[in-house]
DNA sequence: CAGTGGTCTAGACCACGTT
DNA sequence: ACGTGGTCTAGACCACTGC
Protein backbone atom coordinates (compact mmCIF):
# COMPACT_ATOMS: atom_id res chain seq x y z
CA UNK A 1 0.00 0.00 0.00
CA UNK A 2 1.45 3.24 -0.95
CA UNK A 3 -1.22 5.41 0.58
CA UNK A 4 -5.58 5.88 1.00
CA UNK A 5 -7.20 4.85 4.45
CA UNK A 6 -7.23 0.63 4.61
CA UNK A 7 -10.11 -0.54 6.70
CA UNK A 8 -12.17 0.44 9.08
CA UNK A 9 -10.57 2.19 11.90
CA UNK A 10 -9.84 5.66 12.86
CA UNK A 11 -7.31 7.29 10.65
CA UNK A 12 -3.23 7.14 11.38
CA UNK A 13 -3.37 10.97 12.33
CA UNK A 14 -5.91 10.30 14.83
CA UNK A 15 -4.36 7.49 16.55
CA UNK A 16 -1.18 9.70 17.14
CA UNK A 17 -3.39 12.25 18.20
CA UNK A 18 -5.61 10.27 20.59
CA UNK A 19 -2.32 9.07 22.15
CA UNK A 20 -0.57 12.33 22.85
CA UNK A 21 -4.11 13.89 24.23
CA UNK A 22 -4.53 10.96 26.29
CA UNK A 23 -0.12 11.64 27.51
CA UNK A 24 -1.24 15.20 28.32
CA UNK A 25 -4.53 13.83 30.29
CA UNK A 26 -1.96 11.36 32.42
CA UNK A 27 -0.14 14.22 33.58
CA UNK A 28 3.18 12.83 31.44
CA UNK A 29 3.18 16.03 29.58
CA UNK A 30 2.35 19.07 32.10
CA UNK A 31 1.75 22.59 30.61
CA UNK A 32 4.67 24.27 29.00
CA UNK A 33 6.49 20.81 28.23
CA UNK A 34 8.04 20.52 24.78
CA UNK A 35 5.99 17.52 22.98
CA UNK A 36 7.32 14.83 20.44
CA UNK A 37 7.92 16.57 17.72
CA UNK A 38 7.20 15.71 13.53
CA UNK A 39 10.69 13.92 13.02
CA UNK A 40 9.91 12.20 16.32
CA UNK A 41 6.26 10.90 15.80
CA UNK A 42 7.89 9.56 11.92
CA UNK A 43 10.18 7.44 13.70
CA UNK A 44 7.99 6.37 16.23
CA UNK A 45 4.72 5.74 14.16
CA UNK A 46 6.52 4.73 10.75
CA UNK A 47 4.63 7.54 9.21
CA UNK A 48 5.49 10.64 6.75
CA UNK A 49 6.04 13.62 7.43
CA UNK A 50 2.59 15.29 6.52
CA UNK A 51 1.08 12.46 8.07
CA UNK A 52 2.61 13.44 11.83
CA UNK A 53 1.82 17.27 10.93
CA UNK A 54 -1.64 16.77 11.10
CA UNK A 55 -1.60 14.34 13.90
CA UNK A 56 0.24 17.59 16.01
CA UNK A 57 -2.27 20.03 14.09
CA UNK A 58 -5.30 18.32 15.60
CA UNK A 59 -3.90 19.14 19.28
CA UNK A 60 -3.47 22.80 18.17
CA UNK A 61 -7.13 23.38 16.79
CA UNK A 62 -8.33 21.60 19.86
CA UNK A 63 -6.18 24.46 21.58
CA UNK A 64 -4.40 21.76 23.76
CA UNK A 65 -0.65 22.83 22.22
CA UNK A 66 0.87 25.50 20.61
CA UNK A 67 3.54 25.15 17.81
CA UNK A 68 6.83 27.52 18.25
CA UNK A 69 8.50 27.88 15.01
CA UNK A 70 12.51 26.93 15.16
CA UNK A 71 11.59 25.48 19.08
CA UNK A 72 9.02 22.79 18.99
CA UNK A 73 5.54 21.91 19.61
CA UNK A 74 4.24 22.81 23.61
CA UNK A 75 1.42 21.99 25.43
CA UNK A 76 -0.51 25.04 26.27
CA UNK A 77 -1.29 26.57 29.89
CA UNK A 78 -4.80 27.96 30.58
CA UNK A 79 -4.69 30.67 32.90
CA UNK A 80 -7.80 33.23 31.64
CA UNK A 81 -8.71 36.51 33.85
CA UNK A 82 -12.24 36.94 35.22
CA UNK A 83 -14.07 39.67 33.42
CA UNK A 84 -17.28 40.33 35.86
CA UNK A 85 -19.16 41.95 33.06
CA UNK A 86 -22.11 43.35 35.39
CA UNK A 87 -20.21 45.02 39.01
CA UNK A 88 -17.69 46.15 36.90
CA UNK A 89 -20.38 48.41 36.18
CA UNK A 90 -22.82 48.69 38.72
CA UNK A 91 -22.18 49.65 42.51
CA UNK A 92 -24.89 46.88 43.97
CA UNK A 93 -22.70 43.71 44.70
CA UNK A 94 -23.98 40.45 46.61
CA UNK A 95 -21.53 38.28 48.18
CA UNK A 96 -19.34 35.60 46.79
CA UNK A 97 -19.84 31.91 46.67
CA UNK A 98 -17.51 29.54 45.30
CA UNK A 99 -17.24 30.20 41.30
CA UNK A 100 -16.99 27.18 39.27
CA UNK A 101 -13.95 28.06 37.34
CA UNK A 102 -10.77 28.62 39.35
CA UNK A 103 -9.10 32.01 37.87
CA UNK A 104 -7.03 34.63 38.63
CA UNK A 105 -9.43 37.87 39.78
CA UNK A 106 -7.27 40.59 38.35
CA UNK A 107 -4.72 40.62 41.09
CA UNK A 108 -1.25 39.95 41.15
CA UNK A 109 -1.75 39.81 37.09
CA UNK A 110 0.34 42.47 35.18
CA UNK A 111 -2.54 44.33 33.08
CA UNK A 112 -1.29 47.14 31.05
CA UNK A 113 -3.72 49.11 28.58
CA UNK A 114 -1.83 50.50 25.78
CA UNK A 115 -2.15 51.67 22.14
CA UNK A 116 -4.68 54.54 22.98
CA UNK A 117 -5.77 56.23 19.98
CA UNK A 118 -9.18 58.72 19.75
CA UNK A 119 -10.07 59.95 16.59
CA UNK A 120 -13.21 61.81 14.87
CA UNK A 121 -14.35 59.65 11.76
CA UNK A 122 -17.40 59.02 9.62
CA UNK A 123 -19.63 56.72 11.57
CA UNK A 124 -19.63 53.29 10.20
CA UNK A 125 -22.68 52.12 9.34
CA UNK A 126 -23.61 49.54 11.66
CA UNK A 127 -22.88 51.85 14.35
CA UNK A 128 -24.67 54.45 13.23
CA UNK A 129 -27.81 52.13 13.13
CA UNK A 130 -27.56 51.33 16.39
CA UNK A 131 -26.59 55.49 17.97
CA UNK A 132 -29.44 55.97 15.50
CA UNK A 133 -27.37 58.71 13.99
CA UNK A 134 -28.29 59.89 9.93
CA UNK A 135 -25.45 58.90 7.25
CA UNK A 136 -23.22 62.49 7.79
CA UNK A 137 -23.28 62.50 11.32
CA UNK A 138 -19.81 62.15 12.59
CA UNK A 139 -18.55 59.94 16.05
CA UNK A 140 -15.39 59.64 18.49
CA UNK A 141 -14.05 56.53 18.27
CA UNK A 142 -11.41 55.70 21.23
CA UNK A 143 -9.41 52.55 20.81
CA UNK A 144 -7.62 50.59 22.98
CA UNK A 145 -5.02 47.39 24.02
CA UNK A 146 -5.17 45.78 27.33
CA UNK A 147 -2.01 43.29 27.26
CA UNK A 148 -1.42 41.07 30.50
CA UNK A 149 1.76 39.62 31.25
CA UNK A 150 3.07 41.02 27.74
CA UNK A 151 0.86 39.51 25.64
CA UNK A 152 -2.51 41.55 23.82
CA UNK A 153 -5.42 40.12 25.24
CA UNK A 154 -8.50 42.48 24.19
CA UNK A 155 -9.02 44.80 21.56
CA UNK A 156 -11.62 47.89 22.49
CA UNK A 157 -13.05 50.44 20.11
CA UNK A 158 -15.69 52.77 21.29
CA UNK A 159 -17.91 54.88 19.40
CA UNK A 160 -19.17 57.81 20.79
CA UNK A 161 -21.45 60.64 18.80
CA UNK A 162 -19.43 63.67 18.12
CA UNK A 163 -22.84 65.90 18.60
CA UNK A 164 -23.08 64.56 21.83
CA UNK A 165 -19.27 64.55 23.37
CA UNK A 166 -17.40 67.46 20.97
CA UNK A 167 -15.62 69.90 22.92
CA UNK A 168 -15.69 67.31 26.67
CA UNK A 169 -12.61 65.43 27.92
CA UNK A 170 -14.32 62.30 26.02
CA UNK A 171 -12.04 63.56 22.48
CA UNK A 172 -8.46 63.98 24.42
CA UNK A 173 -6.77 60.56 25.30
CA UNK A 174 -7.14 61.35 28.88
CA UNK A 175 -10.73 61.62 29.60
CA UNK A 176 -10.07 62.38 33.01
CA UNK A 177 -11.08 61.01 36.29
CA UNK A 178 -14.07 58.34 36.05
CA UNK A 179 -13.15 57.96 32.37
CA UNK A 180 -15.55 58.16 29.51
CA UNK A 181 -19.02 57.45 31.41
CA UNK A 182 -18.49 60.17 34.37
CA UNK A 183 -17.71 62.62 30.74
CA UNK A 184 -21.04 61.31 29.74
CA UNK A 185 -23.04 61.94 33.24
CA UNK A 186 -21.61 65.61 33.21
CA UNK A 187 -23.10 66.01 29.74
CA UNK A 188 -26.18 64.92 31.02
CA UNK A 189 -26.02 61.94 29.15
CA UNK A 190 -25.80 59.43 32.38
CA UNK A 191 -25.64 55.62 31.20
CA UNK A 192 -28.14 54.14 32.80
CA UNK A 193 -28.55 50.94 31.45
CA UNK A 194 -26.24 48.51 29.36
CA UNK A 195 -26.48 45.61 26.80
CA UNK A 196 -23.76 43.42 25.87
CA UNK A 197 -23.98 40.89 22.91
CA UNK A 198 -21.89 37.84 22.70
CA UNK A 199 -20.47 36.32 20.03
CA UNK A 200 -17.74 34.24 19.47
CA UNK A 201 -15.63 32.48 16.43
CA UNK A 202 -12.29 31.95 15.01
CA UNK A 203 -10.16 35.11 14.41
CA UNK A 204 -9.48 36.37 10.86
CA UNK A 205 -5.87 36.68 10.25
CA UNK A 206 -5.30 40.40 11.01
CA UNK A 207 -6.98 39.09 14.63
CA UNK A 208 -5.03 36.58 15.36
CA UNK A 209 -1.45 38.81 14.70
CA UNK A 210 -3.04 42.00 16.71
CA UNK A 211 -3.83 39.47 19.65
CA UNK A 212 -0.83 37.07 18.58
CA UNK A 213 -3.18 34.04 19.24
CA UNK A 214 -1.96 30.85 19.07
CA UNK A 215 -3.64 28.54 16.18
CA UNK A 216 -6.84 26.77 17.58
CA UNK A 217 -7.69 30.15 19.65
CA UNK A 218 -11.18 31.70 19.26
CA UNK A 219 -11.92 34.85 20.10
CA UNK A 220 -14.86 36.65 21.72
CA UNK A 221 -16.97 39.36 20.18
CA UNK A 222 -18.33 41.44 22.74
CA UNK A 223 -20.37 44.87 21.74
CA UNK A 224 -21.58 46.73 24.61
CA UNK A 225 -24.22 49.53 23.83
CA UNK A 226 -24.93 52.48 26.68
CA UNK A 227 -28.39 53.78 27.15
CA UNK A 228 -29.38 57.04 28.92
CA UNK A 229 -32.59 56.84 30.94
CA UNK A 230 -34.77 57.85 28.36
CA UNK A 231 -33.96 55.17 26.41
CA UNK A 232 -31.02 56.80 24.09
CA UNK A 233 -27.60 54.81 23.24
CA UNK A 234 -24.84 56.76 23.54
CA UNK A 235 -21.81 54.99 23.31
CA UNK A 236 -21.21 51.16 21.55
CA UNK A 237 -18.02 49.50 22.27
CA UNK A 238 -17.03 46.62 20.75
CA UNK A 239 -14.04 44.53 21.66
CA UNK A 240 -12.36 41.39 20.17
CA UNK A 241 -11.03 39.34 23.28
CA UNK A 242 -8.90 36.45 23.30
CA UNK A 243 -11.21 33.54 24.22
CA UNK A 244 -8.03 31.35 26.08
CA UNK A 245 -7.63 34.42 28.12
CA UNK A 246 -11.07 34.75 29.73
CA UNK A 247 -13.84 33.68 31.28
CA UNK A 248 -16.57 35.99 31.50
CA UNK A 249 -19.15 36.56 34.35
CA UNK A 250 -22.36 37.75 34.68
CA UNK A 251 -24.44 37.60 38.14
CA UNK A 252 -28.09 39.08 38.48
CA UNK A 253 -31.36 38.21 40.47
CA UNK A 254 -34.38 36.68 39.83
CA UNK B 1 11.93 25.74 -8.12
CA UNK B 2 10.86 22.65 -6.61
CA UNK B 3 9.40 23.76 -3.74
CA UNK B 4 9.67 26.30 -0.85
CA UNK B 5 8.91 30.04 -0.50
CA UNK B 6 10.69 32.59 -2.74
CA UNK B 7 10.48 36.03 -1.81
CA UNK B 8 9.13 37.91 1.50
CA UNK B 9 5.50 38.37 -0.04
CA UNK B 10 2.78 36.63 1.58
CA UNK B 11 2.10 32.84 1.18
CA UNK B 12 0.53 31.17 -1.84
CA UNK B 13 -2.51 29.69 0.09
CA UNK B 14 -2.80 32.56 1.83
CA UNK B 15 -2.78 34.87 -1.08
CA UNK B 16 -5.44 32.70 -2.49
CA UNK B 17 -7.66 32.61 0.61
CA UNK B 18 -7.53 36.03 0.50
CA UNK B 19 -8.99 36.08 -2.96
CA UNK B 20 -11.37 33.53 -2.05
CA UNK B 21 -12.74 35.43 1.25
CA UNK B 22 -12.80 38.99 -0.61
CA UNK B 23 -15.04 37.09 -3.21
CA UNK B 24 -17.31 36.48 -0.70
CA UNK B 25 -17.47 39.61 1.26
CA UNK B 26 -17.66 41.41 -2.28
CA UNK B 27 -21.24 39.20 -2.48
CA UNK B 28 -19.60 37.16 -5.60
CA UNK B 29 -20.19 33.61 -3.08
CA UNK B 30 -23.74 34.18 -1.23
CA UNK B 31 -24.12 31.88 1.97
CA UNK B 32 -24.69 28.16 0.35
CA UNK B 33 -22.80 28.92 -2.46
CA UNK B 34 -20.29 26.37 -3.47
CA UNK B 35 -16.76 27.74 -3.50
CA UNK B 36 -14.25 26.88 -6.31
CA UNK B 37 -13.31 22.96 -5.46
CA UNK B 38 -9.47 21.97 -4.79
CA UNK B 39 -8.85 20.73 -8.99
CA UNK B 40 -10.37 24.47 -9.48
CA UNK B 41 -7.70 25.78 -7.22
CA UNK B 42 -5.06 23.71 -8.76
CA UNK B 43 -5.83 24.91 -12.68
CA UNK B 44 -6.51 28.23 -11.76
CA UNK B 45 -3.44 29.02 -9.56
CA UNK B 46 -0.81 26.54 -10.94
CA UNK B 47 -0.13 24.80 -7.19
CA UNK B 48 -0.10 21.49 -5.89
CA UNK B 49 -3.01 19.48 -4.52
CA UNK B 50 -1.92 20.38 -0.56
CA UNK B 51 -1.31 23.78 -1.50
CA UNK B 52 -5.45 24.63 -2.58
CA UNK B 53 -6.44 22.48 0.20
CA UNK B 54 -4.62 24.39 2.89
CA UNK B 55 -6.24 27.89 1.49
CA UNK B 56 -9.65 26.50 1.49
CA UNK B 57 -8.98 25.06 5.04
CA UNK B 58 -7.92 28.33 5.83
CA UNK B 59 -11.50 29.71 4.99
CA UNK B 60 -12.72 26.94 7.07
CA UNK B 61 -10.77 27.58 10.35
CA UNK B 62 -12.11 30.78 10.08
CA UNK B 63 -15.74 29.89 10.04
CA UNK B 64 -16.73 31.27 6.37
CA UNK B 65 -16.86 28.11 4.62
CA UNK B 66 -17.69 24.66 5.51
CA UNK B 67 -16.70 21.19 3.41
CA UNK B 68 -18.95 18.61 2.51
CA UNK B 69 -17.72 15.04 1.66
CA UNK B 70 -17.96 14.27 -1.98
CA UNK B 71 -20.16 17.78 -2.67
CA UNK B 72 -17.62 20.52 -2.57
CA UNK B 73 -16.70 23.70 -0.48
CA UNK B 74 -19.94 25.82 0.71
CA UNK B 75 -19.94 28.95 1.81
CA UNK B 76 -21.21 29.04 5.55
CA UNK B 77 -24.95 30.61 6.93
CA UNK B 78 -24.39 32.21 10.27
CA UNK B 79 -28.29 32.30 11.55
CA UNK B 80 -27.52 32.46 15.04
CA UNK B 81 -30.50 32.29 18.01
CA UNK B 82 -30.40 35.13 20.11
CA UNK B 83 -30.26 34.09 23.80
CA UNK B 84 -31.09 36.88 26.53
CA UNK B 85 -29.52 35.45 29.89
CA UNK B 86 -31.18 37.81 32.30
CA UNK B 87 -34.75 38.09 30.83
CA UNK B 88 -35.06 34.67 30.74
CA UNK B 89 -35.17 34.53 34.56
CA UNK B 90 -35.91 37.84 35.50
CA UNK B 91 -39.49 39.81 35.29
CA UNK B 92 -38.59 43.30 35.03
CA UNK B 93 -37.76 44.02 31.17
CA UNK B 94 -36.69 47.51 29.87
CA UNK B 95 -37.45 49.08 26.07
CA UNK B 96 -36.07 47.23 23.15
CA UNK B 97 -33.15 49.64 21.42
CA UNK B 98 -32.10 48.37 18.42
CA UNK B 99 -29.90 45.44 18.22
CA UNK B 100 -26.28 44.93 17.43
CA UNK B 101 -26.10 41.85 15.86
CA UNK B 102 -29.51 41.42 14.03
CA UNK B 103 -30.71 37.86 14.89
CA UNK B 104 -34.06 35.99 15.14
CA UNK B 105 -35.79 36.14 18.13
CA UNK B 106 -36.10 32.52 19.19
CA UNK B 107 -39.59 33.24 16.64
CA UNK B 108 -40.60 31.42 13.55
CA UNK B 109 -37.28 28.81 14.20
CA UNK B 110 -38.27 24.82 14.71
CA UNK B 111 -36.47 24.55 18.36
CA UNK B 112 -36.89 20.81 19.93
CA UNK B 113 -35.76 19.60 23.09
CA UNK B 114 -34.81 15.52 23.07
CA UNK B 115 -32.93 13.35 24.59
CA UNK B 116 -33.67 14.05 28.51
CA UNK B 117 -32.64 11.91 30.59
CA UNK B 118 -32.64 11.97 34.49
CA UNK B 119 -30.77 10.12 36.88
CA UNK B 120 -29.24 9.76 40.37
CA UNK B 121 -25.51 9.31 40.53
CA UNK B 122 -22.39 10.87 42.48
CA UNK B 123 -21.52 14.26 42.32
CA UNK B 124 -18.91 15.06 40.11
CA UNK B 125 -15.97 16.70 42.00
CA UNK B 126 -15.90 20.34 40.38
CA UNK B 127 -20.45 20.21 41.35
CA UNK B 128 -19.24 19.00 44.53
CA UNK B 129 -17.23 21.84 45.05
CA UNK B 130 -19.74 24.44 43.78
CA UNK B 131 -22.81 23.27 45.65
CA UNK B 132 -21.17 22.59 48.67
CA UNK B 133 -21.84 18.67 49.24
CA UNK B 134 -19.50 16.75 51.23
CA UNK B 135 -18.11 13.37 48.98
CA UNK B 136 -20.18 10.90 49.60
CA UNK B 137 -23.49 13.08 48.82
CA UNK B 138 -25.53 12.50 45.61
CA UNK B 139 -27.20 14.41 43.05
CA UNK B 140 -29.69 14.23 40.79
CA UNK B 141 -28.23 15.32 36.96
CA UNK B 142 -31.37 16.11 34.58
CA UNK B 143 -29.55 16.31 30.83
CA UNK B 144 -31.10 17.55 27.99
CA UNK B 145 -30.85 18.56 23.68
CA UNK B 146 -31.55 21.33 21.62
CA UNK B 147 -32.17 21.03 18.20
CA UNK B 148 -32.65 23.74 15.90
CA UNK B 149 -33.93 23.13 12.26
CA UNK B 150 -32.91 19.74 12.60
CA UNK B 151 -29.39 20.39 14.09
CA UNK B 152 -28.41 20.16 18.15
CA UNK B 153 -27.40 23.71 18.80
CA UNK B 154 -26.86 23.30 22.73
CA UNK B 155 -25.87 20.38 25.56
CA UNK B 156 -27.42 21.01 28.89
CA UNK B 157 -26.70 18.71 32.61
CA UNK B 158 -28.23 20.27 35.45
CA UNK B 159 -27.32 18.83 39.18
CA UNK B 160 -29.30 19.43 41.65
CA UNK B 161 -28.69 18.38 45.21
CA UNK B 162 -30.48 14.69 46.30
CA UNK B 163 -31.05 15.86 49.61
CA UNK B 164 -32.62 18.58 48.18
CA UNK B 165 -35.30 17.41 45.69
CA UNK B 166 -35.71 13.84 46.46
CA UNK B 167 -39.26 12.38 45.97
CA UNK B 168 -39.98 15.83 43.85
CA UNK B 169 -41.04 16.16 40.53
CA UNK B 170 -37.54 17.46 39.88
CA UNK B 171 -36.45 14.01 39.65
CA UNK B 172 -39.46 12.80 36.83
CA UNK B 173 -38.20 13.84 33.47
CA UNK B 174 -41.40 15.62 33.37
CA UNK B 175 -40.68 18.48 35.58
CA UNK B 176 -44.31 19.61 35.89
CA UNK B 177 -45.72 23.62 35.24
CA UNK B 178 -42.97 26.24 35.57
CA UNK B 179 -39.90 23.65 35.60
CA UNK B 180 -37.40 22.76 37.60
CA UNK B 181 -37.28 26.60 39.64
CA UNK B 182 -40.94 26.67 40.50
CA UNK B 183 -40.13 23.35 42.29
CA UNK B 184 -37.11 24.43 44.02
CA UNK B 185 -39.44 27.05 45.13
CA UNK B 186 -42.04 24.95 46.48
CA UNK B 187 -39.77 23.34 48.46
CA UNK B 188 -38.57 25.98 49.99
CA UNK B 189 -35.54 27.27 47.76
CA UNK B 190 -36.74 29.46 45.24
CA UNK B 191 -33.68 30.86 43.01
CA UNK B 192 -32.79 34.06 43.95
CA UNK B 193 -29.40 34.79 42.29
CA UNK B 194 -27.85 33.50 39.33
CA UNK B 195 -24.19 33.15 37.90
CA UNK B 196 -23.35 32.35 34.54
CA UNK B 197 -19.71 31.58 33.79
CA UNK B 198 -19.04 31.89 30.05
CA UNK B 199 -15.89 30.42 28.58
CA UNK B 200 -15.17 29.49 24.41
CA UNK B 201 -12.59 27.20 22.93
CA UNK B 202 -12.72 24.69 20.15
CA UNK B 203 -14.61 21.83 20.83
CA UNK B 204 -13.38 18.07 21.53
CA UNK B 205 -13.92 15.69 19.22
CA UNK B 206 -17.39 13.86 21.27
CA UNK B 207 -17.93 17.80 21.36
CA UNK B 208 -18.48 18.54 17.71
CA UNK B 209 -19.64 14.51 16.92
CA UNK B 210 -22.55 15.41 19.53
CA UNK B 211 -23.36 19.14 18.23
CA UNK B 212 -22.30 18.14 14.36
CA UNK B 213 -19.91 21.05 14.45
CA UNK B 214 -18.53 22.11 11.25
CA UNK B 215 -14.40 22.38 11.29
CA UNK B 216 -13.95 25.61 12.46
CA UNK B 217 -16.64 26.31 14.55
CA UNK B 218 -15.86 26.78 18.41
CA UNK B 219 -18.45 26.09 21.75
CA UNK B 220 -19.87 28.14 24.03
CA UNK B 221 -19.02 26.49 27.67
CA UNK B 222 -21.81 28.07 29.96
CA UNK B 223 -21.85 27.32 33.99
CA UNK B 224 -25.10 28.85 35.30
CA UNK B 225 -25.53 28.59 39.29
CA UNK B 226 -28.76 29.37 41.11
CA UNK B 227 -28.92 30.49 44.70
CA UNK B 228 -31.38 31.38 47.08
CA UNK B 229 -31.70 34.24 49.10
CA UNK B 230 -29.47 32.96 52.10
CA UNK B 231 -26.75 32.26 49.27
CA UNK B 232 -26.89 28.44 49.24
CA UNK B 233 -26.14 27.10 45.83
CA UNK B 234 -29.03 24.88 44.87
CA UNK B 235 -28.14 24.15 41.22
CA UNK B 236 -25.89 24.00 38.84
CA UNK B 237 -26.26 23.65 34.84
CA UNK B 238 -23.21 23.03 32.88
CA UNK B 239 -24.13 23.48 28.66
CA UNK B 240 -22.04 23.49 25.80
CA UNK B 241 -23.36 25.42 22.75
CA UNK B 242 -22.58 25.81 18.93
CA UNK B 243 -20.69 28.53 19.15
CA UNK B 244 -21.79 29.48 15.77
CA UNK B 245 -25.71 29.34 16.55
CA UNK B 246 -26.03 31.72 19.26
CA UNK B 247 -25.16 35.14 20.56
CA UNK B 248 -25.85 35.89 24.21
CA UNK B 249 -27.30 38.99 25.22
CA UNK B 250 -27.05 40.34 28.75
CA UNK B 251 -29.23 43.93 29.70
CA UNK B 252 -28.87 45.32 32.96
CA UNK B 253 -29.08 48.52 34.77
CA UNK B 254 -25.67 50.78 35.86
C1' DC C 1 25.18 25.05 12.88
C1' DA C 2 21.88 21.54 13.79
C1' DG C 3 17.13 20.91 14.59
C1' DT C 4 12.50 22.67 14.43
C1' DG C 5 8.18 23.82 12.39
C1' DG C 6 6.15 26.18 7.89
C1' DT C 7 5.40 25.79 3.16
C1' DC C 8 5.26 23.31 -1.19
C1' DT C 9 5.34 19.66 -4.89
C1' DA C 10 3.51 15.53 -7.45
C1' DG C 11 1.95 11.84 -7.17
C1' DA C 12 -1.68 7.95 -4.81
C1' DC C 13 -6.03 5.39 -2.92
C1' DC C 14 -10.34 5.93 -0.49
C1' DA C 15 -15.34 7.02 0.93
C1' DC C 16 -18.76 9.70 -0.25
C1' DG C 17 -22.46 12.51 -2.81
C1' DT C 18 -24.47 13.61 -7.01
C1' DT C 19 -25.75 12.44 -11.51
C1' DA D 1 -19.55 6.57 -13.30
C1' DC D 2 -17.60 10.62 -12.03
C1' DG D 3 -16.03 14.32 -9.26
C1' DT D 4 -15.53 15.73 -4.55
C1' DG D 5 -13.02 16.23 -0.38
C1' DG D 6 -10.15 13.16 3.15
C1' DT D 7 -6.03 10.78 3.95
C1' DC D 8 -1.28 9.47 2.95
C1' DT D 9 3.51 9.12 0.99
C1' DA D 10 8.32 10.75 0.04
C1' DG D 11 10.63 13.84 -1.12
C1' DA D 12 12.20 19.42 -1.02
C1' DC D 13 13.60 24.39 0.48
C1' DC D 14 12.92 28.00 3.85
C1' DA D 15 12.95 30.88 8.27
C1' DC D 16 13.50 30.63 12.76
C1' DT D 17 15.28 29.05 17.55
C1' DG D 18 18.60 27.57 20.53
C1' DC D 19 23.02 26.03 21.41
Amino acid sequence: MTAGQSEGGERKYQRIANALRAAIDAGEYRPGDRLPGENDLMAAYQVARMTARQALSVLQSEGLAEARKGAGVFVRTFRPLRRRGIQRLAQGQWGTGRSVWSADLDEDRDIVVDGITVTEQDTPDHIADVLGLSEDERVCARSRRFVLDGKPVLLSTSYLPMSVVDGSAITQEDSGPGGVYARLAELGHAPARFREEIRSRMPTTTEAEDLRLATGTPVFLMCRTAFTEGGRAVEVNEMVLDAGSYILEYDFNA
